[in-house]
DNA sequence: TCCTTATTGAAAATGATTTTCAATAAGGAT
DNA sequence: ATCCTTATTGAAAATCATTTTCAATAAGGA
């Protein structure tokens, strides 16, 4: 089922605004803030509302189709998620976010935490920070540039 | 060493405010925002700026005695922290945070992920939610209040 | 007790987010 | 294709959080 019909079928509909969204989301592997998305769309002559920009942002974070990724300093960006349970892997250098799978490492932490505080853990939120490989690289060679 | 001398030694000084911040949190298993310590330092009759209170907070975070979580859906609370490396449970109800360690159980999961994604991997943010015990046991029983 | 200077707090500046509401446009019905 | 309903937009204003500025204060070593 595509973007369209999701929506429709809640009888919400597909608007430009939203599509300059997804779009410029779909094009960056970094997460974006509001603002940032904002100025894009005025970049790319797709201008729309910030105001528009928050209210997709919810509604595509509603729809699991974004998440919102925390910073090793500061909060809020938003990226693409695949469907699925996800976690973000944040590069501190080049700020490029990638998806992992983490469920199964997880499992025994998570029994284990239960066992010992008693609480019913039903959610998580897990992030990693490091260097990307080409940062990595970058550093060795004494290159600040990404 | 206590904080007095920890501050003293890098030129720093043990004031009014930094004590009342610290006292309220650790009167707090909740994470607190700096606006309710403001408030709770009016409260209870020690009011202090509420500048101060986000400079202090700053500070206390660089001295790694304070911790800052976010929370499943809002950012930014504040709670005391044990020294060393520590997460966060927090309870979805009542929002009580108990810490834990998942050093262990972590390890596995990041060598995986380095060697997945070539990332060098050095810093996370894990934070699990659930629901304590209390609130737990007050959900079954119907009692949807604490 | 004095002196230096880190710190405070009030106000202003800045910045992010939300609310309001009239105008617009999506998409089902005709 | 056109109409109609109503979800959505976008500009402005309101709200809220955070940072900056700077003169007044007070911590703590001398």
């Amino acid at each position: 089922m595509n973007l369209q019909e999701t929506l429709n079928q809640e009888g919400l509909r597909l608007t430009r605004p939203r599509r300059v969204v997804l779009d410029i989301l779909q094009e960056s592997n970094v997460p974006l803030s509001p603002q940032t998305i904002h100025q894009r769309s005025l970049d790319q002559n797709e201008e729309i509302g910030l105001v528009s920009v928050y209210r997709t942002l919810e509604l595509l974070t509603d729809l699991a189709l974004v998440r919102r990724v925390h910073g090793p300093e500061e909060c809020h960006g938003y990226v693409l998620a695949s469907p699925g349970h996800h976690h973000h892997l944040v590069c501190r250098e080049c700020e490029k976010a990638v998806e992992f799978t983490g469920a199964g490492d997880l499992a025994q932490l998570l029994d284990r935490i239960q066992q010992e505080t008693g609480f019913q853990v039903d959610g998580h939120l897990l992030q990693l920070y490091g260097l990307c490989p080409e940062c990595k690289k970058a550093r060795e060679k004494g290159n600040i540039h990404q």
